[in-house]
DNA sequence: GATAGGATGCTCT
DNA sequence: GAGCATCCTATCC
C-alpha cells in the first residue's frame, strides 16, 4: 500500500514507469457527483502480463445509493452482488449484466455507504494493439472503450477485479491523475443512459468533444 | 445515419 | 418469472 493521503498536483501519468502514483483516498470520500466529475480525465490502468496499459475516462455517471432508485443499492439493498458498494472510495464494485456483459463503478463516500461511479466510457491511450485484440467489432480506436461494458472489454476487466483498491498501485487495476489538468468548462452533464427509474436525472457526466462518449439512448422496455 | 430486435444468464421480487 | 447501469447486427432510409 502507498500513501495516498497527499495531493501532489505534479502528479504525471506514465504508464511506462512504476504504479506508484494514484490520486488521494480523500478524493472519493467526497460527493458523489463531485467524484464523477473528478473521474474525468483520470486514467485508468490495467497490469497485465507484466505490460500497463490503459484508457483516459471520458464518460461517467453517478449512483447515489439507497436513495436512488436506479442504483444497485436502491432503498439499502446490499446483496452479496453489490458488497462492495460499501467499501470505502476508491474501490471497484464490478458487475455482470444481460448474461455477457462486465461493467465497473468507482466505490465513493465512506465505508458503509453505497454510492458509486459507473465508469461509462474512456479512450485507449497504452496497449491500443492490446485492446484491438480483445474488442474485433470496433471499427474504430474510439469505439474500443465507448460503452461501460465495451471499456471492460477493452482492458480485460471482469469479475476478477472485483472489490480491487484502486488507489493501491500495485493491483492488477488501478486509478492514475489527470496527465494534464481538465478543463471545467468542457465538462457537460445530462440524463444517464440506459436507467428505468430516476432516468430525468442529469447525473451523467463526460468530456465535450470526446468521439469516445456513447451515444445517449433513453431505455426503452424490451419485449422477450 | 437511425432504429429495431436478438443474445445471454444473473438478480431480485 | 420479469427485468436488466449492454452490445452487435441487420435493415431501412
Amino acid at each position: 500500500m502507498i500513501a495516498n493521503n497527499r495531493p501532489d498536483p505534479r502528479l504525471r501519468i506514465d504508464a511506462a514507469e512504476s504504479s506508484l502514483t494514484t490520486p488521494p483516498r480523500a478524493f472519493f470520500r467526497r460527493d458523489t457527483e463531485s467524484v464523477a466529475r473528478g473521474l474525468l480525465g483520470m486514467h485508468i490502468a490495467r497490469r497485465w502480463r507484466g505490460r500497463w496499459y490503459g484508457a483516459r475516462i471520458v464518460e461517467t455517471e453517478a449512483y447515489l445509493g439507497a436513495n436512488d432508485l436506479a442504483s444497485h443499492a436502491r432503498r439499502g439493498l446490499r446483496s452479496a452482488r453489490n458488497e462492495s458498494m460499501y467499501l470505502a472510495g476508491g474501490h471497484a464494485y464490478v458487475y455482470f449484466t444481460y448474461g455477457m456483459h462486465w461493467c465497473m463503478n468507482v466505490v465513493c463516500g465512506q465505508s458503509g455507504t453505497a454510492s458509486a461511479v459507473l465508469l461509462r466510457a474512456g479512450s485507449i491511450v497504452d496497449g491500443v494493439d492490446l485492446a484491438r485484440s480483445r474488442r474485433l467489432a470496433a471499427r474504430a480506436d474510439f469505439e474500443l472503450a465507448r460503452g461501460p461494458a465495451r471499456l471492460c472489454a477493452a482492458l480485460g476487466i471482469d469479475g476478477s477485479a472485483y472489490g480491487t483498491d484502486l488507489l493501491d498501485g500495485a493491483a492488477a487495476v488501478t486509478l492514475r491523475p489527470p496527465a494534464a489538468p481538465v478543463d471545467a468548462a468542457a465538462v457537460r452533464s445530462g440524463p444517464r443512459v440506459g436507467v428505468t427509474d430516476a432516468h430525468d436525472l442529469p447525473w451523467r457526466f463526460w468530456l465535450d468533444g470526446e468521439r469516445s462518449v456513447s451515444v445517449y439512448r433513453r431505455h426503452s422496455p424490451r419485449s422477450r
